[in-house]
DNA sequence: CAACCTAAGTGTTTAAAATACACTTTTGTT
DNA sequence: AACAAAAGTGTATTTTAAACACTTAGGTTG
C-alpha cells in the first residue's frame, strides 16, 4: 500500500491577501502532466512542497512559498498538521504526483501554515514572476488538489480565531490605512457587521493603532485620516 | 549530519490530570540504558513514539499513549508540530536514543497532542500497569528529554486558550462534580482567582451544566450539590 | 460657482455584563 | 451543645456593549 516504509513531510501555505475588494487566497496551478497520459483537468492547489532534511518547519514554509510564488517576508504561522494516511492517494491527484515525485505513492504528512499579506503594499504581484500563480476570491475557490480545501478551511478558522487576539489584522492592510479599511477587513474576515461609531470607539482605545498627520488623497469624498500600527505599543 | 535522507514523525502526548490537589502531567521515565555506557542520569519525558506508516496522527497519539501508559479513551487534541532539525540531537538525549532507535541520528519531527483526564474517575492508575509512569505536579516538573519542556509549555498555552471556549473543563473533572471543584479547576488552569458568587452566576447561565438531585457525601461540612455536564446542550 | 455625490466623522442614551462585597446554612466532629 | 468547615445566596456599582442619525470635507458635474 505504501511504496516503502518511509514517510515524507511537507508544508502547505494558505496565504490570505486582502485589498479593498476583498479577501483572496493564493493558489497555484499544477502544470500539465507531460507524460502523455490523458491527464485529468489541471487542478489548483495551495503552494506547498516537501521539506528538506535539514530545515526547520517555519523555514521550510518560507522557502517553499518563495520558490513557488516569489513571495517572501510575509507573516506566516503554523496552524495544524494533516496526517490522514490516504491524503495524497486520491485518484484525481495521481497523475500530477507521478509527474513531480520520485515516489508518488509515498505517504505525505503536511504541516499547514497560514500567511497574511496586504495586496496594496509589500507584495510584488506574484503573477508577474511565476506562471500559474493566482489570487482567488475566497468565494470562488473550487475543488483543490489533495485535502487542500480542508486545509484552507482550517486556515480560515485559525485566522478568525486569532484576528482579534493576536493583532494580526495589520498584516493584511497597507502600512497606512483608514479606519474604514480596518473595519471592512474585520467584517470580511469575521463575517459579521460592526457599527461604525462603536467600532471606532474601540479602536481608539488600542494604543498600538496610531493616528498619522496625514490624509487620504485622490478620493472623491471627504478624505479619511490615516493610521498605522505600532507593534511596540501593544498593551493588554 | 543526518544519518540518511529520511525523516521520522512521532507524536508526543501531554496528558493533564486533575484532582482536588491540583493539575498534574503524565510523564514516563526512560529506562536505564543497558549498553554499558556510563549513562547520564535517567530522564523523564512525555509519552511519545514514532507513528506507524499506515496510521493517522490522532490514531497514533491514542495508540502510543495506550502502549506507554495503558491510558485510553481520553480527550486528546493536536495542538502543534515541533520540527527543529536538531530537536533530538542534544547530548543529553544521545544514549537513550541509541538504546531504543534503529537510527538514533535520524531527524524526528513530532506532533504534540494534549490530553485531559479526571484523576478521580475513568483512569486506572497507570502506575499499576506500566512501570515508570508518573503523575507529576506541574510545578515540580524538572528538565525533560529533548524539547519536551517546550512542548509541555505549548500544551499548557493551548489548554488555557481553549478551556473556556471549547467546553473541555469537564474532561478534567469527575462525572459528578461540585461548583467549587469547577471553580478550583478554572483557578488552577487559568492561574487567577474568581469571585465565588459571580462564578456561580455565570455557570448557572450555561445550560450544559446540569444540576443533579444528589449531594456530596461524607464531607465534614455542608454537602455541596452535584452537577454534571450535558454535551447535547451546548448553546453559544 | 452652485448643486450634488460620496464616504468620513462624531455623542448620547439604554441595556447588559462584570465586579465588589459578607452573612447564613448544613453537615460532621468534639 | 458548641464548633469547624465549606456551601450557598443577593444587591448595588461600575464597566462595557449596543443602538441610533446627522454634519462635514473634498471632488465632480453642469
Amino acid at each position: 500500500m505504501f511504496e516503502n516504509e518511509t514517510l515524507h513531510l511537507s508544508v502547505d501555505c494558505v496565504v490570505f491577501g486582502y485589498d479593498d475588494d476583498g479577501l483572496k487566497v493564493l493558489l497555484i496551478n499544477q502544470k500539465d502532466t507531460s507524460d502523455g497520459t490523458k491527464s485529468t483537468a489541471p487542478m489548483s492547489q495551495l503552494p506547498g512542497d516537501l521539506i528538506l532534511i535539514d530545515e526547520g518547519l517555519d523555514e521550510a514554509a518560507e522557502r517553499v512559498l518563495y520558490e513557488l510564488t516569489q513571495i517572501k517576508g510575509v507573516y506566516l504561522k503554523q496552524f495544524k498538521a494533516y496526517g490522514d494516511p490516504n491524503r495524497v492517494k486520491d485518484l484525481k491527484d495521481r497523475s500530477w504526483l507521478r509527474s513531480v515525485r520520485a515516489n508518488p505513492e509515498q505517504r505525505v504528512v503536511t504541516v499547514g501554515y497560514f500567511g497574511l499579506v496586504s495586496l496594496q503594499d509589500y507584495v510584488p504581484q506574484p503573477a508577474s514572476f511565476a506562471g500559474g500563480v493566482n489570487w482567488v476570491d475566497l468565494q470562488s475557490v473550487g475543488p483543490l488538489a489533495f485535502d487542500h480545501n480542508e486545509i484552507l478551511s482550517g486556515a480560515m478558522d485559525a485566522l478568525q480565531d486569532q484576528l482579534e487576539s493576536h493583532h494580526i489584522s495589520f498584516e493584511l492592510l497597507p502600512k497606512k490605512f483608514t479606519l474604514s479599511q480596518l473595519q471592512a477587513l474585520y467584517e470580511v474576515v469575521l463575517e459579521k457587521k460592526f457599527d461604525k461609531r462603536n467600532f471606532r470607539k474601540n479602536v481608539k482605545k488600542m494604543s498600538h493603532v496610531v493616528p498619522l498627520d496625514e490624509k487620504q488623497q485622490g478620493v472623491m469624498h471627504k478624505p479619511a485620516q490615516l493610521f498605522s500600527f505600532n507593534p511596540d505599543q501593544i498593551d493588554e
